[in-house]
Formats: C-alpha cells, sequence, structure tokens
DNA sequence: TCTACGGGCGAACAGTGTTCGTGTCAACTG
DNA sequence: CAGTTGACACGAACACTGTTCGCCCGTAGA
C-alpha cells in the first residue's frame, strides 16, 4: 500500500476501486462509543469477560488497539459503560406498597441475569459501582420501593448496598461455576474425613442443593424478612 | 559474575567469599512455598493485591520468575495458598447454643479482617472458594455454629453460602474504597438532579453512613435473624 | 483555496503469566 | 570413595496485556 502524499490521484483510484466493489462507498463507518460497547458486549456474551481485551475488541472492529482510546479513556472506563448498559437493561417498577419485598426481589433477579448472560462481567461491576449514573438510577429504584414498603431511611440503604455486594458475588461465583462442575465437586466433598468434617459429610446433599436460583432468592428473602421491623 | 564451569576452585572461592561475609555460608537459602507464601502476602499488604506478581515475587526472593513455577504450579494457585494461609488464621469457637448468632458473626469478622489486612486479595477468594481445604474448615465450623443454633440443615448451608460471598464482595469494595474518598462520593451525589434522583438526594447521609463496620454487622445480623424460624 | 484540527492507526514500550533448556548442586548407589 | 541421578534454580524467550507517541489524512472552517 504506498501511501506517499495522498493528492487528488490517489482519491480518483480509490472511488474507481469503490466501483468495483459491491459496497458503494467502501467508506469504513466510523468508530463510536456505541459500537465500541456492543462489539465488547457480543465479546463478552460468546467468550467471557477474560476475553475482553482492547486488542481483541478492535480487530472485531478491524482496526488497531490505539483507534479505540479517542473514545474510551481506559479499560476501566469501557467496563464501567458496559455495566452501565447492562444496568439501562433492568426495568424498574412503580412502588406498590403491598408487595414492595417481591418488587425488590424482581430487581434483583434482572440485574442477576443480565450479569449471567455476560459471564464473569460481575467483576467488573464489583470495581465501578457509585460512580455510575446507570447504577444510581437502580439504587434509586430500589429505594424508592423500600421507602414505599415502610422500611426506614438508614436500615433501606443498607440492605440496598447489603444486596447488590450479594448480586455481584453471586453472579461471580456462578459464572466461575462452569469450569468446575457439580459432580467433581460433590465427589470431592465426599472424601473428605468424617472425624474432622462431621457436618459438611453428613448435609453433602444439601449444601450443593439448589436447582436454579433458589438459593439466591433465598438469601435475598432472608434479607429482606427483617426488614421494616 | 563468571559462571563457568564450577569446579572445586569456585568452590573454594566461595567459602573465602563466605569468611568475608557476616553470615557464615552465605548459601543462599532454597525457595520453599512457605518462603513465598509470606513474601506474596508481605507484598499484598504494603502495595495491594495487584502488585502481587510472579515477578515482584521473585525479585523480592532474589531471583527469577522461573523458580516460582518448581513449587507453584500456577498464579491462581498461588492466590489459593494466600486465601489458605488467610483462612487458618481465623479461629473457630466451640459451638455454643446460647449465642450462635454472636459467634457466627464473630467468624465472619475475623474472615473480614484478614481480607482488609491485605486489601484486595478478596478477589482471590471470589476465585476459588469451595476446593480449598482451609476454606471448608470454616464452613465447617460455621455449620457447627449454626446447627447448635438449631438452624436446619439447608437453610444453614445457603446462609454460609450468602455470608461468605457477603464477606469476600464487602472487602473487595472496602479495599476499592481507598481509590475515591468518601467526600468526593458525597460531593457528586448531591449534585444529582432531585427530579430523576428523589429519595437519593434526600437521604445522601443515611447512604454513606456507616462508621467502621456497622453496615457489616447490620447485614449480617439481617441475615441470621430470618433463620431457625 | 488554504489551514487547522481531530479521528484513525502503525509501531513501540513496559509490563504480565508461563515454558524451555540448560545449568548446578546434593544425595543416594555401587 | 567415585559416579550417577534427579530435583531444583534460573536466563531467555514467547505470547499476551494496556497504553502512548507520532504520523497520516479527510473534513470543516476561514
Amino acid at each position: 500500500m504506498n501511501r506517499k502524499r495522498g493528492t487528488s490521484r490517489d482519491e480518483w483510484a480509490s472511488q474507481i476501486a469503490a466501483l468495483e466493489q459491491g459496497t458503494p462507498p467502501a467508506r469504513k463507518e466510523p468508530i463510536t462509543v456505541d459500537r465500541i460497547v456492543t462489539t465488547a458486549l457480543r465479546l463478552v456474551e460468546t467468550e467471557g469477560f477474560d476475553a475482553l481485551t482492547m486488542r481483541r475488541v478492535a480487530a472485531a472492529l478491524e482496526t488497531g488497539p490505539a483507534s479505540l482510546y479517542a473514545h474510551v479513556r481506559n479499560k476501566a472506563e469501557l467496563d464501567d459503560l458496559l455495566i452501565g448498559t447492562l444496568s439501562r437493561n433492568v426495568s424498574l417498577p412503580a412502588p406498590d406498597a403491598a408487595r414492595w419485598r417481591a418488587q425488590f426481589v424482581d430487581v434483583c433477579a434482572q440485574l442477576r441475569d443480565q450479569f449471567l448472560r455476560y459471564p464473569g462481567i460481575a467483576r467488573a461491576a464489583l470495581s465501578a459501582p457509585p460512580n455510575n449514573l446507570d447504577t444510581l438510577r437502580i439504587t434509586e429504584g430500589m429505594l424508592a420501593i423500600l421507602l414505599a414498603g415502610g422500611v426506614a431511611p438508614q436500615p433501606a440503604a443498607w440492605a440496598i448496598d447489603a444486596a447488590l455486594l450479594y448480586v455481584s458475588a453471586y453472579t461471580v461465583e456462578a459464572s466461575l461455576r462452569g469450569v468446575v462442575d457439580r459432580d467433581e465437586m460433590l465427589a470431592r466433598l465426599r472424601m473428605l474425613p468424617v472425624s474432622r468434617f462431621p457436618h459438611t459429610v453428613a448435609h453433602v446433599d444439601k449444601i450443593n442443593a439448589g436447582d436454579g436460583h433458589e438459593r439466591f432468592e433465598f438469601t435475598l428473602r432472608l434479607l429482606l424478612q427483617g426488614l421494616e421491623g
């Protein structure tokens, strides 16, 4: 590719080349933050958060890594944008004092499903929490639900914080669960010496139980049950 | 350092050199897993988990990174060893049915303090949980406390899981808290438009409140309060 | 028409985890 | 005591990572 001084001659040549190809102007559509974010999300969805690399995103956009830094300050900022986009996907209900607990659990479940859809992305959620405006939108919605339910502001704020932390930790662990499968871990638990781990081996089946997100909802209900006094 | 074929001549020279120095044989004490772990822990304690690098550990041991792989399979395994060592530092009480809640909270607080002492190491705890024998020792102890308190096995197992996840998430966030300070975040919260974030700005002081680990113990008590029926 | 500017991007820098092959010492064996 | 063996130490390199520098170029404004 001889790129020596682009005169009208080169332009002429590129126009002719454009005629030859199917796509009309063959002009590469410009890189935008949105294109970066959607590309990154697709990458995380298919290959996991560890595969989310500036180079991989750039390659998927058919460019070099340096091009991304005109639109995104950091990889950290990219991570923030991702969890912001995910947060924008959860819908907040109008607070209903009658069923505030169910509403709260539902919001958490939405967030959980968003995180589970993009394996490992919850690690990013644990590194950026309060700044993001989209995250604040969720906490505001949760606060509205709890206050409508008659919960005092202080316990409400702390419960929201705890719930969000739990959702993140739960999804981080869940996306890790794919690596080591259940049966293998169950077998290892059974190998434990009964002398040192009596209760663990006695209830090994209870420990690993929990089809679907039974465990998840159990914890949240436990958290909410103690509220409102 | 001429290292050409170490004959008895070199040995002789090194013995003489040993005489000159204070330390008797000047023989580099061999690398062991323990030395690696303690060095790594010191590194994390002073510079944080991000500074924990195979190269940094090797440099602190005055060697190259390749030397570590004779004793540690992975960096992941090193991380596991670290959280194992930390777990070994928490002492488990003999279950007392009368004060099972306090005992449970105390164990969690011990783990929390261990994690807080080594900033960021909780991220490693979120990536290795159930395999480690030392972690299982803690869950066994917790299970003993809860069962002694009259909690049913299934809720007990789930509550333990939830508590451990919360401790990890809490400490991860806490070690991040050092980067962005409270006042700055509080100021940003006050800038929010009241139209969109009415409850958040109304109770901004409650949100950020919680001297010490008030928030931490609040959440755990909330979790335990719902148990035992 | 000329100029300035901002995005695109190749190349490079400083790190990272990990492996290969070679060295070198210690202890067991004949 | 001599010789071999095997485990450990480690320099160098590989394939990556995030990030920056500086150049090119196309468009917009004067």
